[in-house]
DNA sequence: ATTATTTATCGTAATATTGCAATATATAAC
DNA sequence: GTTATATATTGCAATATTACGATAAATAAT
């Protein structure tokens, strides 16, 4: 086959896992990083800071946005980037609540 | 092409999408839900709560292994699996440290 | 109006992932 | 030794991802 059996998992697995898998690569971190560090950026900062070529950038920033994590306002001929506050600050709290802290150690059997 | 360009991004940026990456699916996310609520388990459990085929968790189990954020000791002849504690926290803490609290809010241009 | 700038989308090639049947391996029970 | 049990590995088909050139679309500058 090669498709994700979806209907086998809850909402929040589910979910989860689609908000970690748009994070789970290089550029897209190095994105997000940049945004931060920059408060905001357009997509041709990206392409000089990264060297990946601007179809490239976009498609990475199109998966960020498909999560919501960013957000864009036209600014002229270019895009204005920055983060969703709400949707950042969302993941962060499903993340605490995965990696709850009570796990106990040797407790493998 | 068709193949992440490792070489143009940080140790940092890459290891963490490589750990993001293994979390990112929701079978691998269930595996690890269902570890943590029973301390252990193997093999054959996952299989039964989780309704995929033996092959399919085995491989899933694996990606796991491969970041480190579980191990498994050998008992008999069955695999008994647990979370890593040590990688578990180092995980949580370079989530912690990406997820920054100070981004700021209206940041946007 | 024409040209430059910026981003998005389409098409395509290379590679990776997902899932499972079949099979291999390795220990336990008889 | 044979059989049962549990896991890992191999091979394969279906699908998804990554990257980029070419091109479209939309505004800005001249």
């Amino acid at each position: 086959m090669g498709v994700t059996k979806t209907e086998i998992f809850t909402d929040q697995q589910n979910n989860l896992a689609t908000s970690l898998k748009a994070l789970a690569h290089p550029a897209r971190i190095a994105i997000l990083q940049y945004i931060i560090k920059q408060n905001a950026c357009i997509c041709n900062d990206l392409v000089e800071e990264l060297g990946l070529a601007q179809a490239t950038i976009s498609q990475h920033l199109k998966e960020l946005k498909n999560i919501g994590i960013i957000k864009g306002n036209i600014e002229g001929t270019s895009v204005c980037y920055c983060i969703d506050e709400n949707v950042w600050q969302q993941l962060k709290k499903e993340l605490n609540t995965f990696f709850v802290d009570n796990i106990g150690v040797d407790k493998c059997c």
